[in-house]
DNA sequence: GGCGAAATAT
DNA sequence: AATATTTCGC
């Protein structure tokens, strides 16, 4: 494992563009899609911009082990292979134009999608963390997923909280109905009020510590490995640009040029090309190495039911979700 | 300023 | 419906 890590550290090193590409101008610290991506405010900034450039252009390399507060993880989460942040495509940046003259100020990320990869991520996250040290920051650090930001964490997180809530009054108290809803719970799920929340937290099995409350994680290990991390590294800035080009197809070309770049080319499945009801999108699927065995990731476009027209895109994992 | 929970917004 | 954002108390 770190002898990949650091084969694709190399790489990735080798292949970085020329610190003049990224940084032409005096004022911007980092192109557009990257501070997109990374959710950096418009550069033209005053203040801390203009100091020295603390900023790097660079994605923080390898996801830094953060052996601070980890009560004894002796294997931490899998660096492996942080998946990049899903966003559908929102833009429709209607009436005001915005986007047109002052766009990196008004500039919106893109909703977050949370699939089930990149909920399993978070829920092996929290597990390792231990509950107590599970908040959105070391989440989201842990995650180490590009893109991925506190508020996306932490958004997510309170559902999760809800959704840990309702398991264990099903699976301990029961008789009294602590829920009004009452309803079934990690199979059957009948709750009518918050039924679909389930669908994607069923996607990923709960750690059995989280259902109670008493005793600190015992035990400490993944519950499964996920696919993603017997191999395939490296993608990740790729990744990051890709989603904020998904939403805004301005940037598309110089997302393009920043493909070229890395340009790893798809071989892959994985990781689908998704793209909302935008008019056209060059052929951009960029691919996990993902070599002999990893099944990878289908895609599956499925109405919801009851729900007319709508695509509801789900990565499912063919493997083990 | 971060966290968490609830309310509210998109 | 699923996320995001805001508000508020800590």
């Amino acid at each position: 494992m770190r002898e990949d890590d650091s084969n694709w550290f190399s790489r990735w090193e080798e292949e970085l563009p020329s610190p003049e590409e990224l940084m032409p101008i005096s004022q911007t610290l980092i192109t557009p899609d990257l501070a997109l991506a990374f959710d950096i405010r418009n550069p033209t900034n005053n203040a801390t911009a203009n100091t020295t450039s603390l900023m790097q252009q660079n994605q923080p390399p390898p996801p830094p082990p953060p052996t601070t507060t980890t009560p004894s993880p002796n294997n931490p989460l899998p660096p492996s292979q942080p998946n990049s942040a899903e966003y559908a495509a929102d833009s429709a940046d209607l009436g005001s134009g915005a986007a047109g003259d002052e766009p990196a100020r008004t500039l919106k990320r893109p909703r977050l999608v949370w699939t089930p990869q990149l909920h399993k991520r978070f829920v092996d996250a929290v597990a390792h963390l231990g509950i107590k040290n599970a908040v959105p920051k070391t989440i989201m650090q842990l995650m180490s997923v590009d893109g991925l930001t506190r508020e996306n964490v932490a958004s997510h997180l309170q559902k999760y909280r809800l959704y840990l809530k309702r398991m264990q009054g099903l699976s301990s108290g029961g008789a009294g109905g602590v829920n009004g809803t009452g309803g079934g719970g990690g199979g059957g799920l009948a709750a009518g009020s918050d039924a679909a929340t389930e669908h994607l937290f069923a996607s990923s099995p709960v750690p059995a510590h989280f259902l109670h409350p008493g005793r600190p994680n015992s035990d400490h290990f993944l519950p499964f490995v996920p696919v993603a991390a017997l191999q395939h590294h490296h993608h990740q800035q790729q990744m990051a640009a890709a989603a904020a080009a998904v939403a805004h197809p301005q940037l598309q070309s110089q997302y393009q040029r920043q493909m070229g770049h890395f340009g790893q080319p798809p071989n892959g499945q994985f990781e689908h090309t998704f793209l909302a009801r935008q008019t056209q999108q060059p052929v951009h699927r960029m691919g996990a190495p993902v070599h002999n065995s990893v099944p990878g990731f289908a895609e599956d476009l499925e109405s919801a039911s009851g729900n007319g027209g709508r695509k509801v895109l789900t990565l499912f994992p063919t493997g083990d979700d």
